[in-house]
DNA sequence: TGTAAACCTTCCAGTAAGTAGAAGGTCAAG
DNA sequence: CTTGACCTTCTACTTACTGGAAGGTTTACA
């Protein structure tokens, strides 16, 4: 499997898997003859577990760990569970930041009356002092 | 006023506010004898309005065209208004967008047992195929 | 056999929005 | 006269890629 199956099979660009293997977060691919890397099952699914991790969010150095733990036959199922919470809690507090800016965003919209003339309530407020 | 005082006066840090004027997003600042910058009550409120389309998710480009319409007489504020009602649907999406990574990691968290055994629903669940 | 498309490689640069820090000048207080 | 808190410019770093250039390889087709 070249690296654009590799991309297909895992949902990453090509570009972000050999990003991936830079800095290494995942080794170091096996290459062909001709200097082409190549993937095996194995391999595709390192590829596939950080793209899901990155998709619910966790950040590419949380990725580090948690593939640490993917491999560490050691490990606590504690420590994974712990690392989702927190990344949950992250993502609410963020949820309540965007509401907040919502929140604002629809009372300058509100009071702006939205015509051909140039009086705006909304650049108005922005440049105002308070709160 | 200089650069400390105006920084605590529109809620910017003094960094920023130098980076603002390297990037032209704010005219260059009037300079005191000693080369220091300074700022009148106008520029102040040039620097406030910055951060407060900052605070509720505009982008650096955008409070440029913010700015634009803020200086412009012959400006319609439905202009405005309209700028402020797609930010609101960016938001929006990007709320969706977390409230699904939250749903997903909750998903896994209920999954796993959390102890001190190794085998953990997360990490499997990362690494596999499907959706 | 030639060639064109579609792969692959490496390397360099750019994005957004600042932040950190170094080196050095200035100012006010005691 | 020194100390601390300002100020200046400049460079480099951050995150997580993405785009593009220059060049090698492979495959399909005329």
């Amino acid at each position: 499997m070249n690296i654009s199956a590799a991309a297909r099979a895992s949902g990453l660009s090509s570009k972000t898997i050999r990003y991936y293997e830079e800095i290494a977060l995942i080794p170091s691919a096996a290459r062909a003859d001709n200097g082409y890397r190549f993937y095996d099952e194995g391999a595709v699914e390192g590829l596939r577990f950080v793209q899901h991790a990155r998709q619910v969010g966790f950040s590419v150095e949380e990725c580090r760990q948690l593939l640490q733990l993917y491999s560490d036959s050691s490990r606590h199922s504690a420590h994974a569970k712990e690392l989702v919470l927190e990344k949950c809690q992250q993502i609410e507090l963020r949820i309540k930041e965007l509401r907040n800016m919502n929140r604002m965003l629809r009372k300058l919209a509100e009071q702006c009356s939205g015509d051909e003339g140039p009086e705006c309530a909304i650049l108005d407020e922005l440049g105002r002092e308070q709160r």
